[in-house]
RNA sequence: GCUCGUAUAGUGUAGUGGCCCAUCAUAAAGGACUCUCAUUCCUUUGACCCGGGUUCAAAUCCCGGUACGAGCACCA
């Protein structure tokens, strides 16, 4: 019935041409054109499923065991993005529920609200502290063993994985709910030491998923001798709760609509909706992004990062060379571009490799308009002008924008630099300023217009520079170039258009990190 | 081993059964503009993992395969 209309329909268009069958159309069925506008390209985040705006609430909960690094700018900017678009809440929790596995970076406390904050535009609007947090977790711990569906487990690690594999229940599991109350006291009050008792929340031995079948919830740690790095917290707390319970039950607490995180969280998705069925709680709406590499770093950790730089390796947490957030920053990158890498990026489950290309590219379209140009000459060789040229040399600041005034070099003295690489050509336009044929450690001047095609090089004029460096971060080492910079009162911090090197960030005033081409 | 997830140009990404001989960005190549190897602009090259099935119609739905990734921690 269908097939024999649509044939007909298609016979129609192939005698008679398409606009026939849109005359028709427009005649008896209208509406039917008007869906035919092409659609519009999709741009910045996708939809958030029942999200209602006022009323969203989403989180990034990083580890404090350093500083923010590059993937967790994706965390940041897509949960922010989202919160801001939705007029919700963004909070910072800190995750430092771990004082061997990770430990906390009490620095970190204090640096990550700040990078957040830079990152996002705006300062998070809630910040908790797990650690902050422990008498909660405790209640609701209580709450499972009392309600039975939490229980507390003397097996070994080991022990118990083979029940696990085996999908067969281990001997804790039946204790009477008074006993599971006793030895959790047991826990509290160090009669139990760390790996001798956890707390477990019972999903059933069954479960296909071996990743979910009686999580732990709660361990021991040993915070006598490894004490919290927070000094209120300390050794104050012996029993510590793991990340799915804490993250579950905190995520209750503070109302959380959606969480967006990495897709190796998807079991504790699906642990923690256990858990919350238990409790009789909804779970959040989620979202997922898949594993981000970037070609010239391939993978970092914290973990590792914090190593390297105890043993030396590295010169801090901001060393030019890191994947850092504070290092990004110090080498010129701003947040914004940071921002748009990231939402460009999306919430794909995909797992990819991103080339920095990419981000260069956006911190371009961010820098270049208020960028001032500034001559640098690697390797000057110094050059004696001779001929009738004019004493002084003036060119803009930046071509694009006459508003950002000009820039003046006395040539009265004859002495200029340029780079030595640029020494060999015979002739050469000094930019802006003449041609000039070469002879040696001498040059003569030949016409201020342009007489022919010869390359055009930059140059610096004695009397108007000052001896400077470039770094030059590379993936190992950080190269440092030295050379001449052109005199200037730009501030610390400036991005600047290093004229046909690439752009750079204003360390101090006769020192360049150089950022992208 | 068990469980889960993903597969669109070199790299990312749009696309949720007919607007798709597939979008946009980036990269590459060429060109215009420009007294920077900058910026801007134009052009070109280039992709639906494979095999079945469902349907009048599949990048889109189903099944199988393959590849890659993740979880199965008393880490986060």
């Amino acid at each position: 019935m269908i097939s024999k209309a649509v044939i007909e329909a298609n016979n129609l268009a192939g005698n008679k041409g398409l606009d026939h069958l849109r005359e028709i159309l427009q005649n008896e069925a209208p509406h039917l054109l008007e869906e035919r506008q092409k659609k519009e390209r999709r741009v910045g985040l996708p939809e958030l499923s029942n999200a209602e705006k006022g009323k969203v609430v989403l989180r990034f909960a990083p580890n404090p065991n350093g500083p923010l690094s590059f993937g967790h700018a994706r965390g940041i900017v897509i949960n922010g993005s989202y919160a801001k678009k939705f007029e919700g809440e963004l909070i910072l929790r800190f995750d430092d529920t771990d004082t061997s596995v990770k430990p906390p970076l009490l620095e970190a406390y204090q640096q990550i609200p700040k990078e957040a904050e830079w990152l996002l535009g705006f300062p998070p609007h809630r910040i908790v502290i797990a650690s902050d947090r422990m008498e909660h977790y405790y209640e609701y711990a209580q709450k499972m063993l009392s309600d039975g569906f939490g229980y507390v487990c003397t097996c070994s690690a080991e022990s118990f994985r083979e029940f696990r594999v085996a999908k067969s229940e281990c001997p804790c599991r039946i204790q009477e709910m008074s006993t599971n109350i006793d030895m959790w006291q047991k826990m509290l009050d160090g009669t139990f030491k760390p790996g001798d008792a956890v707390v477990r929340v019972k999903t059933g031995m069954e479960l296909k998923n071996p990743a979910l079948r009686d999580w732990p919830a709660l361990r021991i740690q040993d915070t006598e001798t490894n004490p919290h790095p927070r000094e209120e917290i300390g050794s104050k707390y012996r029993v510590w709760p793991l990340l799915d319970f804490q993250s579950a039950v905190e995520d209750h607490l503070q109302g959380v609509t959606h969480i967006i995180r990495g897709k190796d969280l998807m079991d504790s998705t699906r642990k923690q909706t256990l858990l919350y069925q238990h409790f009789g709680w909804n779970y959040p709406e989620t979202m997922y992004w898949g594993r981000v590499k970037v070609h010239e770093w391939g993978g970092f950790s914290t973990s590792q990062m914090r190593r390297d730089i105890e043993a030396g390796l590295f010169e801090g947490w901001d060393d030019p060379r890191l994947p850092t957030i504070s290092a990004l920053k110090g080498r010129g990158i701003t947040s914004e571009a940071l921002r748009q890498f990231w939402i460009e990026l999306g919430v794909t489950q995909k797992d990819i490799s991103v080339p920095l290309a990419t981000l260069y590219s956006h911190n371009t379209k961010q820098i270049d308009d208020d960028a001032p140009r500034i001559s640098f000459v690697r390797n000057p060789f110094k050059i004696e002008i001779t001929g009738e040229h004019e004493n002084s040399v003036t060119t803009s600041v930046h071509p694009n924008h006459d508003s950002m005034g000009i820039r003046t070099f006395d040539v009265s003295n004859n002495s200029i630099f340029i780079e030595k690489e640029d020494s060999d050509k015979p002739k050469l336009r000094l930019k802006e300023f003449a041609d000039f044929d070469m002879d040696g450690n001498s040059a003569k001047f030949i016409s201020k217009a342009r007489s022919d095609k010869r390359p055009i090089v930059h140059w610096i004029s004695e009397s108007d520079c000052h001896k400077a460096k470039l770094i030059y971060p590379n993936n190992e080492e950080i190269l440092t170039i030295d050379g001449v910079l052109e005199n200037h009162e730009y501030e610390s911090g400036t991005m600047v258009q290093v004229e046909r090197i690439g752009y750079g960030i204003l360390i101090d005033s006769s020192t360049i990190m150089f950022t992208h081409d």
